[in-house]
DNA sequence: AAATCATATAAGTCTGTGCTTATGTATTTT
DNA sequence: AAAATACATAAGCACAGACTTATATGATTT
């Protein structure tokens, strides 16, 4: 079983908040340094690690790079979590209620 | 909204597996070592991190200490995650089907 | 009561990582 | 074609964190 990288990849408070903004929609490493404090070398390896863990895609879009939340990357998350079920009481809930607002 | 912790805590690869380790029953710190190459004193400051991220709970027996998994840990990495919900398509009857062994 | 056991805390070391400035590489604009 | 733009990479520094040994604390055993 391979290590889930995604861990060290969100342990780090920026690299969350950038994931977080990614939520939102898919934006460039320019507008993505908008209300951060931090150099535009730092973002883009901040940008490397998210890639690295697969937890962001990119897309080239001329000298602008698009990026956006890799689903997959999310998936493995639940994956990882799923272990860990059983410990998850009294949410089973809002879980179906999930579920019936993705059916509508 | 307070930073989660639990994913500086759960990036460490022994925390991890000790985490894991625990999901198949409770075990105290001597028990848990059993198969780390790792100090006493490392156990015990991993344990410590564990539990300040409200990820386990500990319970005093005798010179022992029962480590589990704090359910509300778990609850709150799914609350984290459900943010994302959106971007976890062809997942949902996975859930589906967990829900409906749950039921059973 | 002395020894042992289970665990925690302290202090120091070493490695990893997040930051910086400087520079490189495409792509687009003028 | 020269300048500007968007981003990546390199190198170095400073701090965080994971480990160690040594020691403290409290509960149990003999």
């Amino acid at each position: 079983m391979s290590e889930p990288e995604f861990f060290k990849a969100l342990a780090d408070p920026t690299r969350r908040a950038v994931f977080e903004r990614l939520a939102d929609g898919e934006m460039n490493a320019t507008d993505l340094r908008q209300g951060f404090d931090l150099s535009q070398p730092a973002m883009s390896q901040h940008l490397a690690v998210l890639r690295t863990a697969g937890l962001i895609a990119e897309q080239k879009h001329g000298r602008n790079v698009l990026y956006r939340i890799n689903p997959d990357g999310v998936a493995r998350i639940h994956q990882w979590l799923s272990r860990y079920n059983a410990f998850w009481p009294g949410r089973v809930d809002d879980l179906k209620q999930l579920l019936k607002e993705m059916d509508q």
